[in-house]
RNA sequence: CGCGGGGUGGAGCAGCCCGGUAGCUCGCAAGGCUCAUAACCUUGAGGUCGCAGGUUCAAAUCCUGCCCCCGCAACCA
């Protein structure tokens, strides 16, 4: 679940900026090296590759399945688009002396087949295997990143702008408590699954320099360089969890510098989500799978976008429980939005369904407020200006009874309301596209069959009454359905 | 003295940076409306804002101390 959180969010952020006309590269991908993959694929019986390849696709029909309008799927594994930039960048950091093969001693126990630090042992032993581990000696390439400490200090309070503030605090202040090098290789006896070390055959690559380059990989650098505008010329934001935010923050920037290439502007680092107040766990079985989600809504993807985009403030932890998702999905898209839409067309239908708008006076005064919100990041705030405008509406319906209205005057009330639908619609665009695109349909705005393509963009029908071939309005239909009986 | 987040009506949260009638969603109670998806609207009940001190004319909001909950503690993704 954390990953759709994550995409998500990031989702929303790509489309939003499209939607305002910047040219936007949006890539996701897998790390898929290491040697929890190759146990797995030991105990499966299958090969890595194997493993891998059947995992994979799984990911990406979810992604596909939750409206996830990525531009570029990169595969670690991928070795004609991800190897050739790693290898590169890889030569450049030992060409700039970044890199030191050293030997380290670490306590390694047999069960885990993995090193332990000293804090984890219990009385000594490993915790798991109840055994002493004992102490081997291996040969590492090591990048110098303690030599770093200056440098990133302040590109973390100048350049590198980390998302929430309160992260950068606690980055800052990790540097504070000093930086060790970092390994960036195995011995091939420990890790075999792993792109091999250039110009030495008993290395493979630790996960570092092999998963984090995926963000330039994709771009085509030191290769064809075919899409590095969007790095070298662009804003370049990752969107990641707080679990690897330090090495986002610290190892990546630091590798950059020794390759020369520009490093990244912000760095987005969003929470984990808990099930009902509690982490999710195998152990505790309250671990909510996002297909059951989908299926939960008939394969609607938009209820769980609109809930991890409501309910979770960016970068803080967030609570997944279906009676929180329900009872979203039914006072907000099925009472609030979509009943709304409901009552305007059904009236105006009544009334011949035709649009009598009032050009005079806007009835729309949140778009900059909404910007603002959308261009911080601030997912969550925005998205309840739209919410909050189809609440005024309701209540402006029932204020001025617009049902008992004589024909004329109701017939401009009721277009006040329709044209507020339809600015509604544009602002939940980035969040539920395809609820939008519905509302937009039914209100039979002249543009709603383009809403979805990547090059649409909200500029020109931000006006109050900005679709002048808007005469008509579509039949209504139920946007979001009843739940049936709970689970 | 490891680091960070949090403790606000029954539930989930906002407000705290930039002190001054405690707000939102859900739930509950009463009423209204009937265009609409038994939806929509209004009003109400319910809070000593974790505890204890301090600053101030005034503190949920600033300062100090304490208690409780939850993550992370570095190569392990």
């Amino acid at each position: 679940m954390g990953h759709v959180l994550e995409k998500v969010l990031a989702d929303v952020c790509a489309r939003w900026f499209r939607l305002k006309g910047d040219e936007v590269r949006f890539q996701i991908g897998t790390d898929e090296h290491g040697i929890k993959i190759q146990r797995t694929a030991e105990k499966e019986k299958l090969s890595p590759q194997d493993l891998v390849d059947r995992n994979v696709p799984l990911f990406q029909e979810l992604y596909k399945k939750l409206n996830v309008s990525a531009d570029v799927f990169i595969r670690t594994t991928d070795q004609k688009m991800h190897w050739p930039t790693v290898e590169a960048l890889w030569k450049k950091l030992q060409d700039s002396g970044a890199l030191e093969k050293r030997s380290y001693t670490g306590l390694y126990c047999q069960g885990c087949e993995r090193f332990l630090t000293k804090k984890e042992l219990v009385d000594g032993k490993c915790p798991i295997h109840l055994t002493p581990p004992e102490e081997v000696t291996e040969q590492n390439w090591f990048f110098k990143l303690k030599e770093q400490e200056t440098w990133l200090k302040k590109i973390l309070k100048d350049e590198y702008k980390i998302i929430p503030d309160f992260r950068a605090k606690e980055t800052l202040s990790l540097l504070d408590q000093g930086l060790e090098d970092v390994s960036f290789s195995r011995p091939k006896t420990s890790l075999a699954w792993g792109i091999p070390v250039p110009d030495d055959t008993e290395q493979v690559m630790y996960v570092w320099c092999d998963a984090l380059t995926n963000y330039i990989s994709g771009l085509g650098y030191f290769t064809d360089h075919a899409e590095s505008k969007f790095w070298d010329d662009a804003t370049v934001t990752h969107v990641i969890g707080k679990d690897i935010a330090r090495f986002h923050a610290l190892i990546w920037p630091a590798m950059l510098k020794h390759a020369g290439v520009k490093i990244p502007d912000q760095l987005l680092i969003h929470g984990f989500l808990t099930s009902d107040g509690q982490k999710m766990s195998k152990s505790l079985g309250n671990v909510v799978h996002p297909p059951e989600v989908l299926e939960h809504f008939k394969g609607n993807p938009d209820p769980l976008r609109f809930y991890l985009s409501h309910e979770i403030p960016v970068g803080n932890d967030g609570d997944f429980s279906w009676e929180r998702i329900d009872a979203l999905y039914n006072s907000m898209l099925r009472n609030n939005i979509g009943n709304l839409l409901n009552r305007v067309l059904t009236l105006i239908t009544k009334e011949g369904g035709d649009m009598q708008l009032d050009t005079k006076q806007s009835g729309v005064e949140t778009w900059e407020a909404f910007a603002k919100d959308m261009d911080a990041m601030n997912i969550s705030d925005a998205i309840r200006h739209p919410a909050a405008l189809a609440d005024e509406s309701n209540k402006l319906f029932n204020d001025r009874a617009v049902w008992k209205l004589e024909t004329a005057e109701k017939k401009v009330q009721l277009s006040f309301v329709a044209e507020r639908l339809r600015h509604i619609a544009l602002m939940l665009l980035p969040f539920i596209p395809d609820t939008a695109q519905k509302i937009s349909k039914q209100l039979g705005v002249s543009y709603a069959d383009k809403m979805l393509d990547k090059d649409f963009t909200i500029d020109a029908w931000k006006g109050w009454g900005a679709d002048k071939k808007w005469t008509k309005v579509g039949t209504p239909e139920i946007l979001f359905a009843p739940l049936e009986e709970a689970k």
